[in-house]
DNA sequence: GTTTAAATTAAACAACTGTTTAATTGTGAT
DNA sequence: ATCACAATTAAACAGTTGTTTAATTTAAAC
């Protein structure tokens, strides 16, 4: 049956969600600051007054993109780091398949969060960035740490060695056209969708990692 | 002698100089677009028409910021890679020694670097940006191919190399308070003055690579 | 058809933006 | 003292900002 109410529902969301989604393309290329809810509104083809009759403001519309995904960007370690059945580096190589795969599946939001890591104008959103960074850094901390104790790896610095890993990835997301030269690709192509660009980041940071972590048993 | 030419040279050169300080603090703080001139006018003490009287415009400002820093960002990479008598390893030690030091003793102008490599909106300044990043890209990129030449190094993925480099420097220069929860430091600490924190990172950085680079003899 | 409430709109709001102007001050040379 | 010019200032400029208002439209419920 066709529900006309059903239907308008799904518009309104739509149109909420049609915004959200502008507003990261928009967010992602220019800033925050740098976004104008006029821009915002004639590139989504809304009256102007409907940001602020969705979400407020412009800045509640900011933290709700973010809120947004956060769920979705905390479930991924949490249910690897909880698996009993993995070894401490097969986690790691989850992790960064996980970590490369979710980036690459949403470079403009994750731009978004790389500036809000860079800004700290914004103090309270500045910090929840933070402490997510902090919770994700403590659960893939204490993986190496077992993995260390267990002496299957070396004994490295379990900080930074995620910070190796989340940095690399960031760096190579920071900049469209980085991946392009990268990837001797034209200006115009698209890296983020293009499965030999992840296959050769994850490989890369997989074998770096494997080097770094893993004791050659001298045979 | 006592000459008040010289001396007003030397305030006038000063006072520039100031507003240019200034800037980089607020534009690190706050990005470019949040950052307002009545605002660097204000913290530098200084009359909101000084700003185009010096520079032309926010924009123009702004630039000379990067192009002042620029020549010296180039010189040690290049000064390292023409240098003879070393090593391909101890070259990318080297590299890593310096990138640290560099960004370390200057983070306010590197998070303003990092800014305008993750925003696209002006895209001239963008661009320079990124060409100067590919420029170092390619120095580094020709000393490992030469370590894999001479069969020091491994077969690994030369540009992600580095991108790993860079971006473990990156990712812990994103935010001071990260840096602090790093070392277990208070929030008011400057970890950025730490010698034992430029330690930690280079080491980390320098073992990480050289774990990923140099083939391992079995004895 | 009437009612009720949500959705949508154009217009106005006050505050702020980067920049320019025109007047004034300070300084060194003649 | 006078001149020329750089430095400095407060004020005004025109445009944009995020947000609010008050009026209008839409659509479902009765």
């Amino acid at each position: 049956m066709f529900d006309i109410r059903v239907f308008i529902a799904l518009m309104s969301v739509d149109k909420k969600e049609h915004i959200m989604h502008v507003a990261m393309e928009l967010f992602a290329e220019k800033g925050f600051e740098g976004t104008s809810i006029r821009d915002l509104a004639q590139k989504a083809d809304v009256n102007i007054a409907m940001v602020n009759y969705y979400f407020g403001s412009k800045e509640k519309l900011f933290e709700q993109l973010l809120a947004d995904k956060v769920q979705f960007m905390r479930a991924k370690i949490e249910a690897v780091e909880s698996n009993e059945s993995l070894t401490e580096i097969e986690k790691i190589d989850h992790i960064i398949d996980g970590y490369v795969t979710r980036f690459l599946a949403q470079p403009d939001f994750h731009r978004v969060f790389l500036q809000e890591l860079l800004v700290t104008q914004r103090a309270n959103l500045h910090q929840h960035v933070l402490s997510l960074f902090e919770k994700n850094t403590r659960d893939v901390v204490s993986i190496i740490e077992k993995g260390i104790q267990k002496k299957q790896f070396k004994k490295v610095d379990p900080q930074l060695t995620f910070i190796s890993i989340v940095g690399t990835i960031n760096q190579v997301m920071m900049s469209k056209e980085m991946c392009n030269t990268l990837m001797h690709a034209s200006t115009n192509h698209n890296p983020y969708q293009d499965p030999k660009f992840k296959k050769r980041i994850i490989e890369h940071i997989q074998q770096m990692v494997h080097a770094h972590l893993i004791i050659t048993t001298v045979s």
